[in-house]
Order: structure tokens, then sequence, then C-alpha cells
DNA sequence: TATATTAGTTCGATAATCTGTCTATCATCA
DNA sequence: TGATGATAGACAGATTATCGAACTAATATA
């Protein structure tokens, strides 16, 4: 019963930790298992930020806090497995924005549906209530834990 | 006012990725600045598991999701650095605990003093209310999420 | 218009990671 | 008890992810 005095309350950095990493390998698992598995954890990293109407290279390396160089390395590798595009960017002809392709579009569907199912397995744990409380709580905190919106 | 109705609403797991990374760039940050500038992010995640008696290699690597040798790998350099011992195991002859030596005490300090700092700037983002409910779900979420306790 | 800045790429180096293999020790069970 | 199989850690080689420096083309600024 008694708690080992020298296990102190883990912090909420760590806490948050556990959730992100299974939803992440949850969807990853998925994502592979529907017949998408030649992309990697990182590309996943970088896809996932690409909006709607695509993204620069160097908002994307921003946005994912790695290098430029990495993000073209990267979205190299998306590109040729057909899973994103690079088109010009009509405001700025240096830039070019990478946009989400068919076979892209396909991977989001899958993910989509998984990341959903995990969400609805936690939402069973937690109680409405508590689940409320915790997408409240975080989305107050993206206010200052995300410069991005 | 109106919301694009492309962007949805950010998944739990998302949401709990923008706070796990702050904490884990303003610890790093802090402990560099310290002068423990000769850790990187890698070996840090290994270190965080390190148990109070010290832990296994190969229990490291399940906690960290990461392969035994890329745990040896890491905790190779850990220990040249002074951060880390490794002690025989007196109940297992095949095993060694990796320990947390003299320069890694000092590190853990200056971390878990910049841990609480960000987190009470969490806190006063919040409110009480909202931390402590924060709290209790990631607690109770990890029940799920975390196979180690 | 000359100069400085920015977006993206290429190149080379380094860090982090994996798979496969090996040795020593432990666990099992016939 | 002794043979067999499993486990802990380490070593070697290959691959992936990452960075910094340098380059080109286009834009912004003074």
């Amino acid at each position: 019963m008694s708690e080992d005095p020298r296990r102190s309350e883990p912090n909420l950095g760590l806490l948050c930790f556990f959730p992100h990493r299974q939803m992440e390998a949850r969807v990853m698992g998925a994502v592979a298992a529907a017949g998408f598995d030649d992309i990697t954890l990182a590309q996943s990293r970088v896809f996932q930020r690409i909006g709607p109407d695509g993204t620069r290279i160097s908002d994307l390396a921003e946005q994912a806090r790695i290098s430029k160089q990495t993000v073209t390395f990267l979205v190299d590798q998306l590109e040729r497995a057909g899973y994103v595009e690079r088109v010009p960017d009509p405001t700025d002809a240096r830039a070019r924005l990478v946009r989400i392709a068919a076979r892209g579009r396909a991977a989001v569907e899958v993910a989509v549906v998984a990341e959903a199912e995990v969400e609805a397995e936690w939402v069973r744990h937690l109680g409405r209530r508590d689940a409320a409380c915790l997408r409240r709580a975080l989305t107050r905190l993206r206010e200052i834990t995300d410069p991005y919106r």
C-alpha cells in the first residue's frame, strides 16, 4: 500500500509522453497493416504537418523542429513513394508547396480511422467527463506550448 | 470567427505532443546551460528511465522502445561522460545494472528544478482547477498507455 | 539599382538506429 | 544432474535520420 518515497509524482510533460507514443505507434501500425508499409516514422512526422493547401519546406522544418535539409531529404522519399507532390508556390517563385498526393490521401483515410479508434478507447477508460476535461486542458496548454496556432 | 471546416479537432494524441516537446526542450536547455552540454536527446531519453537502484540494459530498451544494441551504444557514451556507471547485478551474473553516477546526479538536480519551473508556468496558465484535472486524467490514461506501471 | 535576405537544394560528416552474431550465464526438464 | 534452450549483454556492419556549410535562384530592402 505505501508508496516508495523515492518515486515522486511524474511531471506533466512525462505524463503527456505516454499517450502520444501510443497514438503514434497504433496509427503507424494500422497504416502499415493497410499496405502503406514503406513510410517511416520520421517521414510521417513531416507528412502530418502538411496543410490542406500545401506547405513549404521551410514551414514544415520550423514546425517539426528539424532542419530544412532534413525535410528536403524526407520529402524526396515521400514524393518518390507517391505520398506527396511538389508544386510551385504561386506567391513566390523561389518556394514550392508540398501537397498530399493520391497515395497520401489514401493513407490519411486509414490514419484518421485508427486515430478515432484509439481515442475512443481512451474516452471509454476515462469516462466522458474526464475526457472532456482532458481535451479542454490540453487545448489551452497548446496556446503556450505550440507557437503555430 | 468562423472555423475552417477542413481543420477538424486535433486528436488527443497530437495534443499531448506539444507539452511533452516543450518540457523536453526546456529541460535539455537548462541542463546544457548548467554545463552539462555533452548529453544528447537520445542519451537523455535512456538516462531518465534509470531507476533509483539501477536498471538493466534490456529493461531500458523495452521501456524506451529501442533495441538493446542502441541502449548499449548510448550507455557507453553516458558512462564515458561520467553520467552513469555499470555495476554487476547481484541477482544475475549475466546482467549489469546501469546506475546514475555523480555527474548524472548533478544533472538530475538541474533537471528537476527546470521541470518544476515549466510545470509551474503551465499551472499558472491553466489555473489550479484545470491543472489538477489534467494531471488526474493523464495519470489515469497512463494506466492503459504505459505498460510499466 | 546594388545589396542583403530568403527558399530550396546538394554535399559531406556525424548521430542514432537496426539486424545478425557471439559469449557467458541462467532456467528447465528428462 | 546434466543436456538443451532461453536470456543478458556486447561487437560488427549496414542503414536511416540529422546537421552544418556552401550554392543558386528569386525576392526584399536601402
